[in-house]
DNA sequence: CAGGTGTTAGACTAATTAGTATGATTTCTC
DNA sequence: GAGAAATCATACTAATTAGTCTAACACCTG
């Protein structure tokens, strides 16, 4: 497979409308299209989620409804393409190995900024709500966010946690958990609930407290074996 | 106002359609007819999200779809009314007064066992769902939730906290916040993600991490003053 | 039982929308 | 520049849906 997909076909597989192409599966002018179409989707998706019309889309893209349908066979399809595009989008954004080498302290405050800061990033707050939202109906969605950004990135902080010595936890997955879901949900009441407004609370006091809390824990944790 | 809401009136506030009513306000037949309309309401929206016809809501409830419109202005309005009352459940089943005499360690558990035992709790985890998903649409919604459910949440559990003298935390909200996040959090990551197939994790682990964490903290937090 | 109110079933409107069909136009390739 | 493929604009379909309307019916009160 050409790109960063690791599974799932949206769309168009197996009997493709396209055969005339170069024997390289990709043509420049194809991928441009797909690209310009994924593009619409995401300001159409990400703005309205999944009730957004396909003729909103195809305007969106800037190109016709027609065009969207030889490119994916339908929306869900196209909805899905544009989800796999993204996750895979933010997972490339996420831990990179030199924190990993960091000390306890600035570790912590360093993946706490960085979660923090997809606070101000309109596409990953809208994306969020999106897969929530729609994965009542579509639950390859959920499973989707969980398995390519939750999963691997509980498990790098767990690691992180049980190989590095200065830190003592009895449970590093649960405690990496703890980390994750308190920033996450933090993201989820300010920005998708608007907290941010009927209970303010500045992101420094979040980071603060909780790399204080786990050091502290830590530390406390190796004195009681 | 007759029954716990607050604020807010939904649909047919002003020139009501009703006019013959006995002098108190509500009569017995229609508590009762709009309570069955919100029952339907409540196993259609949480089932189905915004997205719930009228017509399935008026089947669902055992109600003529005109008899909705004679309730609720429109289903905007049925929606509100819907998410209100249960908002209003799911506050008076929070913390009870004996658990905030409790020391900390039983305190901690038990604030952990009731939060994570909505996760059994099929309509709390749908209306989470709904709530996000319809943020967007209705931002009211997510205001609702936030200043009737978590605002008092963490008010009551930074008040323990800031006034427990066996706990020392430089931030008691910000303190709080982590706590409920962390858990709030697992249950949309297992719930309504679908986590729990693909990232399982023992309840029981969550809230040993959590406990051990927030007690070794403080401890050592005492220590250095 | 008479009069009035609430409720019902069903038809109706007006709008929206996913997906298809078509024929013209553009763009690429040779 | 000819031929072929991709793309375009547009119209069409079949289905759904919020909200309204009407006329029959049920139920309570006096």
């Amino acid at each position: 497979m050409a790109s960063g997909s690791t599974s799932a076909d949206h769309g168009l597989s197996g009997k493709t409308k396209r055969f005339h192409q170069l024997s390289n599966d990709e043509s420049k002018r194809f991928k441009e299209k797909r690209e310009q179409i994924l593009e619409g989707a995401l300001r159409a998706f990400l703005g309205q989620g999944y009730a957004a019309s396909m003729d909103t889309i195809a305007q969106e893209a800037g190109v016709a409804k027609q065009t969207l349908y030889s490119y994916y066979k339908d929306k869900k399809s196209l909805l899905s393409a544009l989800i796999d595009r993204l996750l895979d989008r933010f997972v490339t954004a996420g831990m990179s190995p030199e924190i990993l080498t960091m000390d306890p302290q600035p570790f912590l405050r360093k993946i706490a900024q960085i979660t923090l800061s997809r606070m101000d990033d309109w596409e990953y707050v809208s994306l969020l709500r999106l897969i929530i939202a729609e994965s009542a109906k579509f639950p390859e969605l959920g499973e989707l966010y969980v398995t390519k950004l939750i999963r691997p990135g509980i498990q790098k902080l767990a690691t992180y946690i049980s190989a590095n010595e200065k830190l003592s936890f009895a449970d590093p997955e649960a405690t990496a958990r703890i980390i994750h879901g308190s920033l996450i949900h933090f993201i989820v009441v300010q920005e998708i609930l608007y907290g941010k407004h009927s209970m303010p609370l500045a992101r420094e006091r979040m980071i603060n407290a909780l790399v204080d809390m786990v050091l502290f824990a830590s530390e406390k944790g190796k004195e009681s074996r």
